[in-house]
DNA sequence: TGATTGACCAACT
DNA sequence: CAGTTGGCCAATC
């Protein structure tokens, strides 16, 4: 498996991240082993809807816990609704306790 | 083929 | 304190 690409690197620790969990762009990239490739795991986000398998992107969030990505998943409030089934807490596109639920890659998979 | 942008982050000015 | 810059990789213009 030395053929895929970063996607498919974060579509791996992306669809790793437990239920109720959330993880920030910047945690995954810094994982992968870089730091500055944040803004791809975004991109790769966007390509998730067209990949093969699921990825529970919503569980994806920046560094602060805001759903910027919202947009993309079709309906503003998707990714809120979505991370709330999940016993999340949303507060104007904020996750509340984000720290508390934040999973880190590198703390886990380390 | 070169330039620009994109769901980001951290450091610097 | 706010604005700018550099960094990373891939897709689009």
């Amino acid at each position: 498996m030395e053929d895929i690409s970063f996607f498919q690197r974060v579509y791996e620790v992306v669809k790793l991240i437990p239920y109720g969990k959330v993880t920030s762009y910047g945690a995954i990239a810094k994982y992968l082993g870089s730091g500055g490739a944040a803004r791809m795991v975004g991109w790769a986000m966007n390509a998730s809807f067209s990949a093969r398998e699921p990825t529970p992107a919503h569980r994806v969030v920046n560094r602060l816990g805001l759903l910027t990505g919202k947009q993309h998943f079709g309906s503003p409030d998707m990714m809120k609704q979505l991370l709330e089934n999940e016993g999340l807490k949303i507060e104007n596109d904020k996750i509340l306790d984000f720290k508390k639920h934040f999973w880190d890659p590198n703390m886990e998979l380390n």
